[in-house]
DNA sequence: AGAATAGTGTCTCTTAGACAGTATTTT
DNA sequence: AAAATACTGTCTAAGAGACACTATTCT
């Protein structure tokens, strides 16, 4: 069966960006609700934001990606990582369809609030673990899966928390961001001890005021690509704050 | 534009397989050389082998990589895994194409010697690092090139070398696949109260019999999911075996 | 002074790494 | 007995975890 014809049918081919981002203090996902015109497949459910490839405008899949990224976020070039590709006969009922999921990570200096509504779709933020209780549009309730358990692991032996905070950032900040993630607390000492070993960061000659011992300031010192530390972060057994009730 | 017609135009779409076997104690991969027939890219070009999704045959994207998995080596369900996929404009002479590539580890027991042509495409094994060299068709260079990466990086941390060995091995054994595929030597202390610790491994009474102590064969605990440590393997100074000359 | 958070020092425990030593088979 | 590989024990060093202690600001 040579087919230098290459006329047979072929899958439909779509891009789907699972967007992450703080918003207060929360991990947080960007979903968009589908239209309602004659023929489109879930109707009025919650989807995580994509579409199919314009072979005509997308260099590659990574340049859809961030095409995606940027209709809907306005932000350019946050971290963005190839997630996985989920492709099957049932998964659209228009046909085979294969989705090529990235997932983002955006600093929290951004406008998150803004992505109100694009291309006349709704779009809102949701808490990640409230979102994937929300009967998504297509398989995006495993791919949202998929991309918790891909962010959750790395998290123990990479730097990629850092990239939910603004440029600058104190070590308490970067050590809250690691705890949001990964939903525990971590040990001051060693988190530190830890961050500073790895060179992670590099101090800027500025501190953060409060009412408090102002906080040393930060920054990435390579910001266009993730740490990957050699040992995971500890097992950290959770003491508990002292709570006042 | 919406288009609920669907008929623009698609990408090409494939699945290639990087199919690993330890050969003679060398981490191996399985090429395919490409036709020469008019309109085929890349002739006589060995290749990882793969291609175009059958959309009536083909339920999903693993199994299309395990359809064509079993066309090459006959193997029904080993080690698979997805890779990552790589889509562009420019990577196929043909057009806008996408493949998702998945890599494979064979056990050493299957006939690995099989596979020699198939589809009327030879097959071939080429230690990896040699294969690497060879001018592939396609982006197959960086497929298989990530394929490493990715098999190495997971070395460190996972029970994966255990797939490319028999059913039952000793703990030699083991250390020998996981030292094969790192390229550096593990300290055998340190090595088996790891792997014990861990419990990867169970013994089935039986020992392996040689010109010296008997060693004990075991299998792996929970061969359907491979098991991830808490800790990489440590940075292992290599020690220099006394070497005769 | 007191509150609050930033940051450090010290002790313990676990585990990797080095390496020597013991065990059990065949020849 | 010698050769060969299997397997174990012991010491050391590095790092994680626990936790108390010191530091520096604002109110």
């Amino acid at each position: 069966m040579k087919s230098a014809s290459l006329s047979f049918p072929k899958p439909l081919t779509s891009v789907d960006v699972v967007i992450f981002a703080m918003r207060n203090d929360v991990l947080s996902v960007l979903l968009v609700q589908r239209g309602a015109d004659p023929g489109e497949p879930f109707p009025h459910r919650w989807a995580l934001p994509g579409g199919f490839i314009d072979i005509d405008r997308d260099a590659d899949l990574a340049a859809c990606a961030r095409r995606r990224l940027i209709e809907k976020t306005g932000v350019a070039s946050p971290y963005l990582e190839q997630l996985g590709s989920w492709g099957g006969a049932q998964r659209d009922p228009r046909g085979w369809s294969v989705t090529h999921a990235y997932f983002a990570l955006l600093p929290n200096a951004v406008p998150t609030d803004a992505a109100p509504k694009h291309g006349g779709n709704h779009a809102r933020w949701y808490a990640a673990n409230d979102a994937l209780a929300l009967a998504l549009a297509f398989d995006h309730v495993m791919i949202l899966n998929a991309a918790l358990e891909r962010l959750r692991a790395k998290v123990e032996y990479t730097s990629l928390p850092a990239y939910l905070l603004p440029e600058e950032f104190t070590l308490g900040d970067l050590q809250q961001s690691y705890e949001r993630v990964l939903g525990r607390s971590l040990e001051k000492s060693a988190f530190r001890t830890r961050v500073l070993a790895a060179k992670l960061v590099k101090s800027v000659p500025r501190v953060r005021l409060g009412s408090n011992r102002p906080a040393q300031l930060y920054r990435l010192r390579q910001p266009d690509q993730p740490l990957y530390f050699a040992r995971t972060l500890g097992t950290a057994r959770t003491r508990m704050k002292k709570a006042t009730g």
